[in-house]
RNA sequence: GCCGGAGUGGCGAAACUGGCAGACGCGCGGGACUCAAAAUCCCGUUCUCCGCAAGGGGAGUGAGGGUUCAAUUCCCUCCUCCGGCACCA
């Protein structure tokens, strides 16, 4: 078989990039339906906030998921792919602030710009399934779903202290606020009483607390964040009779079970004996009543009031000195039956537990603290075993440790941790406790004085009270125009022609809610619009969900560990308790990708560190940015953007295209011996052996492990491999070395010709989910037709990807002292004599006794001497 | 303080189930090609010791211990870094 040599095609990757996206757009490549003889996989990456320009940062992501998802496809499933934005937001509208500009025309602008650079970059998304949330069509389904949580009591409204951001002059979520900053402006976070929506997520805080045991394919770190969120704490709840103002001493007969009580929330109500005083939170309900009850109800107030202005933060992380004052009154300790005074302390938290607590200053580092400070009684009714007994005058800090019981009447001897569940019984069984569960999360407060937002759907009638919106008058579009001032009421308080609407309920004028929702609204169930992207009937065709759902491989930044993916996991129950949904988690598997850093730091607008894809895919074309990011260290991993590492990328596929157009011309247009029948040599054996098994490796290698980086090292060795072949088996010679004297028909062996194809070809394939314009124009400059939409995985010959010999390693006492090179099928008994006869073994056997003989077969061979 | 994750060459990293530590790439060094340079191709590159050399010895995966014929991998103690929670009663 002859051909002839021609002149190398030059590389232009740019080129490339233009003509296969233009032909990926044409042919609508990338679009799916539901077809159920296939399997499915729900590939999604986290959608995108638009913020005019994507950086690297951001698309690696992007090309993570586009790997998953265009593999996944070769190997025949029915890939849904889709993007879109999460186009809500405080960034437009304070731009509007700044520059007039409306948020609408910003968000859309920089919708155009952001799709076009991913579209430049070759992920091959469904475009035609985008979504942008800030589009009626979208949110008027946030609305739809409010409305059906409003009527299941998910979504109530209350009266309450807000994180505020006084910078983004709006309420945050507690996860939103970050050491005691704004999450996304740093600004210190204030505080605020206002009327808040808010939703029932602690109505599934166990239950999401549970499954986490269950998402065995999300990383460990992300579920520990989530269970710390959460926190959940056992405990009892306790009354303590509260006694009127001016009795200091509690009444010889117990009190009535219902007279009035201060309620504690305790995780040790083994040491109740020892609670000498109760402390309330500067928020706790009955502070009113006891101010007014008091002798001096000025000064109480004047106290509650000091304590309440302190920063909110510093008090919730305890820099502010635990300070705290007498109220004049007592309860009574209903296990001592002896009278205790009330405190107020600024350290206690109005919103965990019952906003009070019993103080065991013996057994709780912070009472004993506040004890000595204001001279209150120590008790010890805790003791160490094993140690000198503890007295309360020697102590210098609290035993918080379990214990022997003590001073607790009854339950003296007890073991600490037995005395919890017995005295618990004991408040039970007397009506004036209860043990519970506390959790540290709360309510989702949804409410934001914003104008770029969800409407949320109610109406405030004079007459008839909150009515809702009826389904069928949504959306509440927001109102075009409108002033941004920046003031901080919501903006669309302002717009009298909007906020004032007939009442639904009885049609005389009244009010609109005029707050919008919290755009991690949008965020938490988008991934089922995807699904059914243009449904204007409901939010979801119920059927085509079933289809796609659960997503199969999520990927995104660790950053949304806690907010979004628990948020998402709780509409997803709330979807699946209306009947639209029928799992119970949106996301299978989780993958937390690492950020790129420039210069150290995480890249942003204001340090200035951007790398802008746009000028890598100038320089190098979009499959070296691609497989770079791919290469430089596993998806998690943070890594430190260098161009030297791109141009290696780039290198490695201008060496691909060399050795394939060395090639392609042989094999175009002419049919290429097939490899059954012939009788290939020992290096083109070797070479199939080399092409089998880098099919398995990076077959393997990509799903399920999903590591991009040794996939990419898979393939550089292969090339080296191909490379080595041609250089010394081949007539032909190195790509690329062709003296031009020498420039003439040159006859290769059918048998060589045959083996590079079947290499070439499977390593075109391999290449392109990484590199897919550059194996687009290779799989065609191969010969082939209809792209690689049309073409498969590549499969291997797990006989041919084993070699016939097998290096093995021999060791003595553990220590490498040489290899053997034996037949892969070689027995143990063989491997052993061989083993014991090789002279590098011998030397250091001789003269000792060979006490066993270890074979790990087919892997290593040790020799234990003594 | 509690809960997670991690620590491997000059750098990014690899080692899948306990079996040759450092694959692959970057950088660096050398060579080939060239009038020359670039590009390309080839070789070398953990540290250290012995040797002119071929070659050989020793150490080595944060530190120390343990289990094992064998440990980056499993167990214990500790150190450092990263992340989460944290006056949560």
């Amino acid at each position: 078989m002859r051909y002839n040599f021609r002149i190398v095609r030059d590389y232009h990757p740019q080129s490339l990039d233009r003509k296969w996206q233009a032909r990926w757009q044409d042919t609508g490549a990338f679009e799916v339906t539901e077809d159920p003889s296939r399997p499915k996989f729900y590939c999604l990456e986290m959608f995108a906030y638009p913020s005019g320009h994507a950086h690297v940062g951001h698309v690696r992501n992007y090309m993570i998921g586009d790997v998953m998802a265009r593999q996944k496809r070769m190997r025949g499933f029915n890939v849904l792919h889709p993007f879109g934005w999460d186009a809500f937001g405080l960034p437009a509208e304070n731009a509007a602030i700044k520059q007039g500009i409306h948020p609408e025309q910003s968000t859309l602008a920089n919708i155009a710009h952001m799709k076009g650079q991913l579209q430049r970059l070759g992920i091959s998304y469904a475009w035609n399934r985008e979504i942008a949330t800030c589009l009626p069509d979208y949110y008027k389904w946030n609305q739809w779903l409010f409305l059906r949580m409003l009527e299941r009591d998910l979504a109530y409204r209350k009266r309450s202290t807000v994180n505020w951001c006084p910078s983004c002059q709006t309420v945050l979520a507690n996860e939103q606020v970050v050491d005691g900053g704004c999450w996304r402006c740093g600004t210190a976070v204030g505080s605020r009483t206002l009327d808040q929506w808010f939703l029932r997520i602690t109505h599934y805080a166990q239950e999401l607390l549970d499954a986490t045991d269950r998402l065995t394919e999300w990383p460990e770190k992300v579920l520990t964040m989530q269970r710390n969120w959460i926190g959940r704490s056992e405990g009892a709840r306790v009354k303590f009779a509260l006694l009127r103002a001016g009795v200091s001493e509690a009444p010889s007969a117990p009190l009535p079970a219902d007279a009035p009580a201060v309620e504690v929330f305790t995780t040790r109500i083994d040491t109740i004996f020892g609670a000498t005083f109760v402390l309330l939170a500067p928020e706790h309900e009955w502070i009113e009543r006891i101010a007014d009850e008091s002798a001096d109800p000025a000064a109480v107030r004047a106290q509650v009031q000091k304590f309440r202005a302190q920063d909110r933060t510093a008090r919730m992380t305890g820099e502010v000195e635990k300070e705290g004052f007498f109220t004049g009154r007592y309860a009574v300790n209903p296990f001592t039956g002896r009278a205790v005074p009330l405190w107020v302390a600024n350290f206690v938290l109005g919103e965990y537990g019952t906003g009070a607590v019993m103080a065991v200053p013996g057994h709780d580092q912070r009472d004993f603290e506040f004890a000595r400070k204001y001279g209150l009684p120590i008790t010890v009714v805790v003791q160490p075993e094993g140690q000198p007994p503890l007295s309360a005058d020697a102590m210098t800090e609290a035993f918080v440790e379990p214990g022997r019981i003590v001073g607790s009447g009854e339950f003296d001897g007890l073991w600490s941790t037995d005395a919890i569940g017995r005295m618990a019984e004991a408040a039970e069984a007397r009506g004036i406790g209860a043990r519970t569960v506390q959790f540290r999360l709360k309510d989702w407060g949804i409410s934001r004085q914003r104008y770029w937002g969800t409407p949320i759907p109610v109406i405030y009638c004079g007459h008839c009270g909150m009515v809702p919106v009826p389904d069928d008058q949504l959306p509440v579009e927001l109102p075009a125009m409108v002033e941004f001032t920046g003031r901080g009421d919501s903006p669309l308080a302002q717009v009298e022609a909007w906020v004032t609407a007939p009442c639904p309920a009885c049609g005389r004028p009244a009010r609109r809610e005029t707050d919008t929702m919290d755009t991690f609204v949008d965020s938490s169930w988008y991934f089922y619009r995807y699904c059914d992207p243009r449904n204007d009937r409901q939010a979801f065709d119920p059927a085509k969900v079933r289809y796609w759902c659960p997503v199969d491989f999520y990927s995104g930044g660790v950053e949304h560990a806690i907010l979004h993916l628990i948020y998402s996991r709780f509409f997803c129950r709330v979807f699946r308790d209306l009947g639209m949904v029928e799992h119970d988690e949106p996301f299978t598997r989780l993958l937390t990708q690492g950020m790129v850093l420039k210069d150290g730091s995480a890249m942003s607008k204001s340090k200035g560190n951007v790398v802008d894809p746009d000028d890598m895919l100038a320089r190098y074309g979009a499959d070296a940015l691609r497989l770079y990011v791919m290469f430089v260290a596993p998806p998690e991993n943070e890594i430190e953007w260098t161009d030297a590492g791109l141009e290696g990328s780039a290198r490695f596929l201008a060496r691909i295209w060399r050795v394939a157009d060395q090639w392609c011309d042989a094999f175009a247009g002419r049919a290429v011996p097939a490899l059954a029948g012939l009788a290939p040599n020992e290096a083109e054996q070797e070479l199939r052996r080399v092409t089998h098994d880098t099919i398995r490796r990076v077959t393997h290698d990509l799903d399920p492990r999903v590591h991009l980086n040794t996939v990419v090292s898979a393939l550089m060795e292969m090339v080296n491999a191909l490379y080595a072949f041609c250089e010394a088996h081949t007539n032909t010679g190195i790509p690329g070395r062709r003296a031009k004297g020498e420039a003439g028909p040159v006859e290769e062996r059918p048998e060589t010709l045959a083996v590079l194809k079947e290499a070439l070809d499977a390593l075109v394939l391999m290449l392109s989910p990484f590199a897919p314009h550059t194996a687009e124009e290779l799989w065609e400059m191969l010969g082939h037709e209809g792209g690689l939409a049309a073409a498969a995985w590549p499969a291997y010959d797990p006989v041919i990807a084993r070699s016939s010999e097998i290096v093995v390693p021999v060791q003595v006492n553990g220590k490498l002292r040489g290899r053997l090179t034996v037949p892969a099928d070689v027995t143990e008994e063989a491997l052993k004599e061989l083993a014991l006869a090789e002279a590098a073994v011998r030397v250091h056997t001789a003269g000792k006794t060979v006490a066993r003989v270890i074979v790990a077969k087919g892997k290593l061979v040790n020799v234990v001497v003594k």
